[in-house]
DNA sequence: GTCTATAGACTGATAGAC
DNA sequence: GTCTATCAGTCTATAGAC
């Protein structure tokens, strides 16, 4: 019964209007998204998003649950594993940060579009406290690098935000880096993959620059 | 006469109707944005807003057209310049950027937003041919730089996209990092200052790297 | 579960008074 | 130039047939 239900769950009607959801809301955004094109692009009629969902917000709402949460289950475990030094803890962080944005480009622009449109209603909605790492073995591993004297003598959190920065903002500018470099889909997921080994020696350096 | 109709144009009720728009476009997007809104924000009716723009429309694509330009005066002239070397140029841009982000902290996700959703019209319609930058010197001083064998032996796009992306990306993301780190707008605006003396400092190094 | 038809609310735009 | 009143079109959501 309840494997049933699981499957049914997983693999018709409500998942297909799931799918186009998330691709036209990630697309267009909220306001310019209609009802119609959703239901359009799931290859159903318009009533079923609101016999599967209520209505168009509360659909909106799971989708940015879940796009959110894609950024967070493949971080907490490497953070937590006393095996790995903090340089390779950031090596492997970032690998497999890109490769997420890879399989996903457009999330990170439609994550700070929201949010910027609506501040506190999406990030209390949403991140509540999905993310706890006061314990975090990568905390203690930094503490101990800082009282070592090898850390950086400027204010720590402007490497953090570099990191984010070379991360991430290729692909919120991803369209625009194209069109003006005539960059092709290919040669830009190349040079993505290119930043998994750069990234990191970067960050390695600022670290250590005083 | 000329004098009296600039004048007027300058500081009236078709001026405040688009400094409204500029600003209820730039934080809610094109399609969330109701000519109400802008009306009201103005402090006019609604009714005006077509006397004077004929439509919503036309009134996006002039503050968008006003909010792309924005980006490139300041550039062009020290780009040009033959009095300074390459590592200059790169500390007066990065300075000159950053302080106008700091005026207009919301535009650049607002660009790639509208960008996003459709990525030629914005561009082809703006873009036109504003940048011509074949002939600038700091093209011919990077030639020199790249010939003399002390160039980054990565692909200098990188490095490029890096400068842009530390400039640019902490104001994107500027909601969603004062809200995680708990920072004010005044301690993120000393962050900023500081930024624009350290970021030279890792291009610098980004590009002797080997 | 899925579709058709339509209600009910909102939005951009205009006509016409002042 | 500015305002009031209103229309025509579009959108979300629902009632009811199948």
């Amino acid at each position: 019964m309840k494997k049933k239900s699981v499957i049914e769950k997983n693999s018709s009607t409500e998942e297909k209007i799931k799918e186009a959801a998330r691709k036209v809301f990630t697309q267009k955004g909220y306001a310019a998204t209609r009802t119609r094109d959703i239901a359009e692009e799931a290859g159903y009629n318009l009533a079923l998003i609101n016999y599967y969902f209520r209505s168009k917000e509360k659909l909106f709402d799971i989708i940015c649950l879940e796009n959110i949460q894609l950024f967070i289950p493949s971080v907490l475990g490497i953070l937590n594993d006393p095996a790995t030094t903090l340089q390779e803890k950031i090596e492997i962080l970032v690998s497999n940060y890109i490769d997420m944005l890879m399989k996903n480009p457009e999330l990170p622009l439609f994550i700070l579009s929201e949010i910027h449109k609506d501040p506190m209603t999406l990030i209390n909605k949403v991140w509540s406290n999905n993310i706890r790492h006061e314990n975090a073995y990568i905390i203690k591993q930094w503490q101990e690098f800082m009282a070592s004297g090898k850390g950086p003598s400027v204010n720590p959190v402007h490497i953090f935000i570099n990191a984010l920065s070379m991360m991430i903002f290729p692909f919120v500018a991803g369209p625009l880096l194209r069109n003006r470099t005539g960059m092709g889909k290919e040669a830009f997921n190349k040079l993505m993959e290119e930043r998994k080994k750069l990234i990191p020696v970067w960050i390695g350096t600022m670290l250590n620059i005083r």
